[in-house]
DNA sequence: ACTGTATATTTCAGTTGTGAATGAAGTGCC
DNA sequence: GGCACTTCATTCACAACTGAAATATACAGT
């Protein structure tokens, strides 16, 4: 149960490291994955790789949407489809944060060597999914 | 899969271990302290020792008084405090809970040997609570 | 006793998540 | 072509959180 504890201070670090360009880890999260992509993204593909359920996207797109860091832009060859893309603003803001969030984490590791960091990594893996 | 990542699933796997007897990770938590308390105790206190807001503490005593596994009752000495006490229903809940959340323990742990559980958590260690 | 000030809870608005139900659009089969 | 079925995104209602503002009570100091 300590684990939980060990998530959420974690959490908050990296969450804290980003507040001043005035971003979430889950808006960084997203707008990380259409850096990454360097094209527009289904929503629906958003949704997979973050591994949560499409009707968050909807809304965090909405949001971000909102703040003017990504658009929604229509799929001419699928008309269900929604794909979002990162605004000007989005990319230099995105760019802004994982800086700080490299940083947060350098920090964050900065208790440990890197075998330590490696052996705590290779621990973790049989937590991860049941058996 | 990153350490937020493994957390996460940890997180999933235990609300899922008690999530058939009604009960979420973080409603426990609040029936835990009051549990270990045996006597009831003020939101204020409850708060403080989870770490949280003293408003998520009123929404979510909210939701366990509405499920009967709470009550509020007023204090006598100082009229601006309210306690938290177990109703009957909430004290065996919370025992079942506390069975399944150890049995749930147990196999997540399942794949390490004790020695490296405890290097695990010496690990974790140095994570919490940023310099 | 009165006037601040501090404390305890609540209320409200907003973020991040889930899951169920809806509507719109593609796909396959007869 | 028409029908079922799946897939896409959205909407809605809710859980769990935060932080700011409101309310009620306690406890000074004068």
């Amino acid at each position: 149960m300590d684990l939980i504890g060990v998530l959420h201070s974690v959490e908050a670090r990296l969450e804290a490291a980003i507040e001043p360009i005035g971003l979430s880890l889950a808006k960084f999260k997203v707008m990380n994955k259409l850096a990454g992509a360097g094209e527009p993204l289904p929503l629906g593909a958003l949704a997979e790789s973050s591994a949560c359920v499409r009707s968050n996207i909807t809304q965090l797109v909405d949001r971000l949407e909102a703040d003017k860091l990504v658009a929604r832009v229509d799929d001419p060859r699928d008309r269900r489809s929604i794909r979002a893309e990162l605004t000007e603003e989005g990319r230099s803001r995105h760019a802004a944060a994982a800086r700080a969030l490299e940083e947060a984490e350098r920090k964050l590791y900065a208790g440990l060597t890197q075998e330590q960091r490696d052996s705590l990594l290779h621990l973790l893996r049989p937590l991860r999914c049941g058996p």
